[in-house]
DNA sequence: AATGAATGAGAATTCATTCAT
DNA sequence: AATGAATGAATTCTCATTCAT
């Protein structure tokens, strides 16, 4: 139907500039991305009124889907580290499989043409993660500090984690754990 | 007197880029940094063949900057910690007191217009630290990692660190503390 | 309709391109191009991805007319003689008529913008006109040259011719006549 | 002495100007002939107030120095045909060992940055050609023209000859033979 | 005279966005 | 809605010429 169609559409676009993104950087023309969407230059702007809108909806599409990767199979009976485990996990292997999000959400993280309402959108959902990282580091080092910190030190750490991964494949294994048990011990060591 | 007139306007240049590096992004006009830089929009060019080239030059102006902190006053006969903590301490007051050139850097640092020669040069000069950090991990969690695996994390943590100083300004001293013990309980603890 | 439209801009293009380089040669700008072939400056470079493209399609454009010119209305069953006159004569009418296109393809015979394919391309068709100045110089002096030479006698004299007849308008008929008896000469007598 | 000195420099300048614009073509930037010729941007326009003035000083003196090689054995006593043949040699001679100076004057002799009194001054002292010419001429084709039109076929033809030869350099001899007996036919056949 | 740094008016090209069809 | 040609402001870079030293 006419709706599924429209939202086909959007998501060409939006797949269509992910992959570009990734390659390009944000200055990925949007004509580009409309050809490699397979519609027109002008229809880009009937679904996305500019590039800038058409980026921050991106944000908050890469920030849905790596949540709803995260939720799927989250173990909420779990206790704290094997749920801090679970994160990390599906951090790196969403990072590992899907390269273009990858690269395309660090252009977009430190963009300067995500707005605020955009970041706050990207951060919605997360409320469970922020107990949990809540109750990992309470009796650690970083007991004083807001639960946000905590989280951002587990992204920073799956980034380069990834990184190594990628340079160094052999050693997947072993980096993925020492990345891990570097993050707990940062955060959750007494 | 000429030499030192030749110095001042490619140092201009070299200051006007980065600040407005640090607001606008890479994609900063040369007209504007010309004009920022009190010269005409001809002359950059005449410092720097191209803006790729100015780019790269600053990318390495600051490496050098940022080394030249931090073994000002060096302590070469501490003990590891000691020189762990120093490094930290400048990351952490450089970019503090300098926020458009820390903005830059992180520009530069992820863009793919620096070549592998200026990422080279600018890794040059560091080998003290990589020594120290072997030394600091040498009997923890990354002891099987290489150094530069632990220098990034001091360098991911110190950013972070900084991120949540301008936050919460008031809680500057106990961010910084935190931050780097995050970071030596990530890298040192056995 | 479409169809027409798109083609009328583009001729627009190549001959304001003509008579432009005609009087200011290869360097006339694009945008005074662009201006008066009544288009916006961006335009141009939907029509033709760049500079360079666009002279190179003007000259196989206007080799193209020319070589349509001459056979028009070629004597194929003529004797060699009448055929080559009618060429001379074709290339005199042409030059004449069109000053503009016979400068700007005197700028770009001689330019190394134009590529070998493009030249390839503007030499396309033009078999006949290769066999029947065999015929021409099969007893003469050039019998061991290639034919290429002897065509390449008849364009330069043709320009001289043009140039004089141009020089004294009064002599028209004399110098046309003139011309090509000098090329017969140089190239059919015995 | 000075005078000696100010002639050496305003020769390296012509000198680097004839070797770049043969290879760059006239767009060869003046701070590149003058790096050449080893002098100063600036002093550059001390010799010539401008670009325009260069070139068209350039071409003057280029068109003496071929009068120069022409007339320093210039067979006066001989008769027309040896007298022809002369200068056909010599424009041979010259062309093929001094290519850029053969490549420049092409690209002068067709420029309109060359002013008419330029290429009176580049005219001046053929008066003996013209009379030979017209001697050659008296009884041909073309003797109710006039003998500048001689002229110009000897040259266009050289022209042809000097490609010819450079494209086919094993038929060198054979090529300036037929060039030559092809412009005496042209001309000189009753 | 000589120098060479400085100038700034162009030049080619790109690209987000509009709008007639 | 969809199309895609058209727009023109913006951008990087060049180069003849000037002028303070």
């Amino acid at each position: 139907m006419a709706q599924t169609k429209k939202t086909d559409r959007r998501n060409a676009i939006l797949v269509a500039a992910t992959n570009l993104i990734a390659i390009q950087g944000l200055g990925a023309p949007t004509a580009k991305i409309a050809k490699a969407a397979g519609v027109s230059d002008g229809s880009l702007f009937t679904y996305f009124p500019d590039k800038d809108d058409l980026l921050n909806q991106l944000y908050v599409e890469l920030k849905i889907e790596l949540r709803e990767a995260v939720f799927a199979a989250y173990p909420r009976s779990g206790i704290p580290k094997q749920q801090a485990r679970h994160l990390w996990d599906v951090l790196i292997d969403w990072g590992l499989d899907e390269p273009p999000k990858r690269r395309t959400m660090a252009q977009l993280n430190v963009s300067d043409r995500i707005t605020a309402t955009s970041k706050q959108a990207g951060m919605d959902g997360w409320e469970d993660i922020a107990a949990m990282m809540q109750k990992v580091s309470a009796k650690g080092l970083l007991k004083d500090r807001p639960s946000t910190f905590s989280i951002k030190i587990l992204l920073v750490l799956s980034e380069l984690t990834m990184d190594s991964i990628l340079e160094f494949p052999k050693e997947a294994t072993a980096y993925r754990q020492a990345g891990f048990d570097a993050f707990w011990n940062a955060v959750a060591k007494t």
